[in-house]
DNA sequence: CCCCCAAATGAT
DNA sequence: ATCATTTGGGGG
């Protein structure tokens, strides 16, 4: 299977038109070419569709209430069942948790006035706010999500200026995209290695969407520390423990010792952490 | 690998 | 409306 992209794919932009799913999956900016949401429980969604398929479903422009998928009729499309957080719904969760950016396209057959008239727009990022579980007019349980629109370029620190040339933009979409994706199947593979568990004080967290860590950065990345992106610069932590240590709460020693709290972190033998950024993060953020 | 699904599509 | 066909993705 391909990379699962998460934020602009290179050279597309918001407003470009597809005419129907199969140009919308070949352009990679909507894979499946039926299903609503594009995504799986493990990494979470990288984009979905709005189809008018789901009577519960809102749409505010910069702000957009999405139906998960499931509990329908195949021949009625008329809501039959309750839905479950579970699949693709599971994985808008996990947009939720960890911040991810969906990406938005909105079909004619999608009666809003935010709708195109042919085919279908891609109307840019949305980040997954809020879900929870509600009755939905069929009266059975439907699970909701908040999306809102992000503005991709303020918040990944670049402006990209109006007149820059076409090249200008591409490059650095790809560039951008290219630094994200990276980033984050190495905060998935951190996780896994301790099984969610916090590295400094073992606590596994769990929520209607599964387990809950932190991947956390030891010297960070970007300005002015330019960490880099890479396994032997994160940690696996629970949210107490990654704030703790992101403000200097506490430090580790080169032998794991931990520095402000009891203890040794733990650390498998397959995650070599290097210990240059242990003495970054000592240097820096000690009080 | 196989099986099943999915907010589609195109033809009756 | 309904039917058959289609295609990519996810999970076991």
């Amino acid at each position: 299977m391909a990379e699962r992209i998460f934020g602009h794919i290179p050279n597309v932009y918001e407003g470009d038109n597809f005419e129907n799913r199969l140009t919308l999956s070949h352009s990679k900016v909507h894979r499946p070419t039926q299903a609503g949401i594009s995504g799986s429980q493990k990494e979470g969604a990288d984009s979905i569709v709005l189809s008018g398929g789901y009577e519960d479903d809102q749409d505010l422009g910069d702000v957009i209430i999405y139906t998960g998928h499931g509990g329908r009729d195949p021949d009625s499309k008329k809501q039959v069942a309750n839905q479950i957080l579970s699949d693709k719904n599971l994985a808008l969760a996990i947009n939720c948790q960890n911040g991810l950016p969906v990406r938005v396209i909105r079909g004619a057959s999608h009666k809003s006035q935010f709708s195109p008239e042919f085919g279908y727009r891609y109307d840019g990022l949305y980040k997954v706010v809020k879900y929870w579980k509600k009755k939905g007019k069929s009266g059975f349980n439907v699970w909701l999500f908040r999306l809102e629109k992000i503005d991709t370029d303020k918040s990944l620190g670049f402006e990209v200026k109006e007149d820059a040339p076409e090249y200008a933009k591409t490059t650095r979409t790809t560039v951008i995209q290219q630094r994200i994706n990276r980033d984050y199947s190495l905060t998935i593979r951190v996780k896994e290695i301790y099984n969610f568990h916090c590295q400094v004080c073992n606590t596994k967290l769990f929520t209607n969407a599964g387990f809950y860590a932190e991947a956390a950065h030891i010297k960070p990345l970007g300005e002015p520390h330019h960490g880099p992106d890479t396994l032997d610069n994160l940690l696996c932590l629970c949210p107490n423990h990654h704030v703790m240590f992101d403000f200097g709460g506490f430090m580790i020693d080169d032998d794991f010792t931990l520095v402000g709290l009891d203890g040794k972190l733990t650390v498998k033998p397959e995650h070599q952490i290097n210990k240059d950024f242990l003495r970054y993060h000592r240097e820096h953020f000690t009080i």
